[in-house]
DNA sequence: ATAATGCGTATCCATTCGGTTACGTATTTA
DNA sequence: TAAATACGTAACCGAATGGATACGCATTAT
């Protein structure tokens, strides 16, 4: 039981390549589990915890289906990455000569 | 020299609280060490450990003026990061709508 | 010439990370 | 009812992380 939970940001949790893999599975739509391990070369366990570390950062959500679980993306949190980022969008931008074309807004 | 070549991603790089707010400082303008140190609780070393990651990623670039290292933003590399997020934009924005609209129903 | 400044590097350390195997528990199947 | 399935958790391990202190080396100031 690690209780000694650190502030682990939603940029702490994107920063592992499974973990984004399993997010990308995840937009074509929710998944059990041994569907999303099946695609790694890793145990099963390994997955499961870096489920745990998505779901504690709600990343993800988990509904149980009989013995399944099936595991569904929540985006919203990487709103904050979103967020982050689009500063330094004007300045990969301006380099390329563009206006500043403001789609986004909050 | 000894090289912890792993796959440091650009995502690992940005998963760190002081690397990102060194970033968000660079965007308002190149500065040297010192003055990115000055703002931070931690020592000068661990600052310079940061700005040579930062480096290695190409995040951003160091120019010597006389004894003093100037560093300044390269965001060329943080593409990849709004690449990435892009896609999960409409999730968020679906999620909101499903929540409205959910509770519109109530 | 000597001292002070600016900054990187070397070394060390505690903690965290990401993986493994072993095992427990709930649910479905035979 | 017994066995198989699906999955989480515990315990453990090597490697990486992020910090500190000590030190070296240019460059500038006195």
């Amino acid at each position: 039981m690690p209780q000694t939970e650190q502030d682990r940001s939603v940029f702490r949790v994107i920063a592992d390549p499974t973990r984004r893999a399993i997010l990308d599975r995840l937009r074509q739509g929710p998944a059990p589990v041994n569907e999303l391990a099946s695609a790694f070369s890793q145990s099963r366990p390994a997955i499961s915890k870096h489920l745990r570390i998505l779901r504690e950062l709600n990343v993800v959500s988990e509904q149980r289906h009989g013995r399944e679980r099936v595991y569904r993306l929540e985006p919203a949190e990487l709103k904050h990455v979103a967020d982050w980022i689009l500063p330094y969008r004007d300045f990969w931008q301006q380099s390329l000569g563009n206006l500043k074309t403001y789609l986004e807004n909050e």
